[in-house]
DNA sequence: GCTTTAAAAAGTAATCT
DNA sequence: AGATTACTTTTCAAAGC
């Protein structure tokens, strides 16, 4: 009756940009309070963000890539806080640098328990992967939109590799339909 | 053109000694292991098949051929666990399991999940249980995993839970500990399976 | 390939009380 | 026997080894 569609719940949103300018790390580090820096351990500097809660690596070119924010608005909000402070640091940065998503995560729930074993069989052996001594999730592989989805015995699922929120809602509705076509759902 | 010749001669010999490594690697692993000689020439099938299609590339022989041996253990229908394995191989039980999961997705082997029940026979017989404690125990697992309760589950703990299970039913009792032992899964696993197994049985003891 | 960051799903495991 | 913590899988960018 409900769509899962309605389930949907974005988890985490990836994104990349850059302040077209060359940073001193370890200056940043020193005047940047709460960031992390460990050259020999990562070449990022690891800045994280409250509100909205997210975690943002500042490389020596100056490219950032932002983690952990739970939708595209607060991947923005999350990178205007990090180049105000670097602008509070006093380092050019301009208004608005071009912020590109890279990845979307998206938990949902089909509402129904799965047989995987029927699933595996049915969606082709060789189009899923299922190693329940490795990992209980399915992996299913969708070429559009072009996302991978774990399908577990609860029947909820993860979809991730979109760019786009819509990635993940054409995602389901292709599932839910193979599965239907299948006979394999409830 | 003599230094291309000797460099191709250079190159063939390393690939046989290459090639004959692993043939006796997965010889002695299978030794090891006690599985039938079929299983080993399909361990040696596929990781020829894998070396044809030239995926031992950045990736170690060991590891390659302890993989095929894992796959043809499955195809011949006497799983040995990732844990099992690893411990006549000597490359660690994560690199088996990924290099596993990508020489099956090249060379689409197309491999079924793996059947509890295929484990009952060994691990009974080396609880010493009895013949109608197998049963039960399958009988336990094809009902259950009928109801999709197999879903996401380790069949190795699935396994050791059911014949747990079966050794309090037939009166042959076998402790947690020594279930777990043989199947190699922690106590707890067996626990969780357990329970959810007589509950979906309709056992109550 | 690896390193780090984040996040969900569910199973398994180690450790402590 | 719990509880807690932690690790398994997938995805992606960044710079450097």
């Amino acid at each position: 009756m409900s769509d899962p569609k309605e389930t949907i719940n974005i988890e985490n949103v990836v994104a990349s940009t850059g302040i077209g300018q060359e940073l001193d790390l370890q200056s940043v580090a020193m005047d940047l309070e709460g960031a992390d820096y460990d050259p020999e351990q990562f070449p990022g500097l690891v800045y994280r963000t409250q509100e909205p809660k997210s975690a943002a690596l500042i490389f020596r070119s100056g490219k950032i890539v932002c983690t952990g924010a739970k939708s595209t608005d607060d991947v923005h909000q999350s990178l205007r806080i990090v180049f105000d402070k670097l602008r509070d640091l006093e380092i050019n940065v301009n208004e608005d640098p071009e912020i590109v998503v890279q990845n979307i995560v998206t938990s949902a729930d089909l509402g129904h328990n799965l047989n995987l074993n029927a699933i595996a069989i049915g969606l082709g052996l060789e189009n899923i992967e299922y190693e329940p001594e490795q990992f209980p999730g399915l992996v299913y592989r969708l070429d559009d939109p072009e996302v991978v989805a774990l399908l577990f015995g609860s029947g909820k699922l993860v979809i991730t590799g979109g760019k786009k929120p819509e990635d993940a809602e054409h995602a389901v509705d292709k599932i839910v339909s193979r599965l239907e076509d299948l006979g394999l759902l409830e | 053109r003599l230094r291309k010749w000797q460099e191709r001669i250079r190159t063939k010999d390393a690939g046989e000694r290459n090639l004959q490594f692993a043939l006796s690697e997965i010889d002695r692993m299978a030794s090891a292991l006690g599985v039938p000689r079929s299983v080993r020439e399909v361990a040696s099938v596929i990781y020829r098949r894998a070396l044809k299609e030239d995926l031992i590339r950045g990736r170690s022989i060991e590891g390659v051929a302890t993989s095929a041996l894992y796959a043809a253990c499955r195809k011949e229908g006497i799983p040995r666990s990732l844990e099992e394995i690893s411990e006549v191989s000597r490359v660690e039980r994560k690199e088996i399991g990924r290099t596993y999961r990508y020489i099956s997705q090249e060379l689409g082997l197309e491999m079924k999940p793996v059947d509890p029940k295929k484990y009952v026979p060994r691990f009974c017989s080396e609880l010493e249980l009895s013949e109608e404690v197998q049963t039960k125990a399958n009988e336990i697992i094809e009902t259950t995993a009928e109801e999709g309760l197999l879903s996401g589950k380790s069949p190795t703990g699935y396994a050791a839970a059911a014949i747990y299970a079966a050794s309090l039913l037939c009166n042959e009792k076998k402790t947690q500990r020594e279930v777990a032992d043989v199947a190699q899964v922690t106590e707890v696993t067996i626990r969780n399976r357990y329970q959810e197994q007589i509950e979906a049985m309709g056992i109550h003891s």
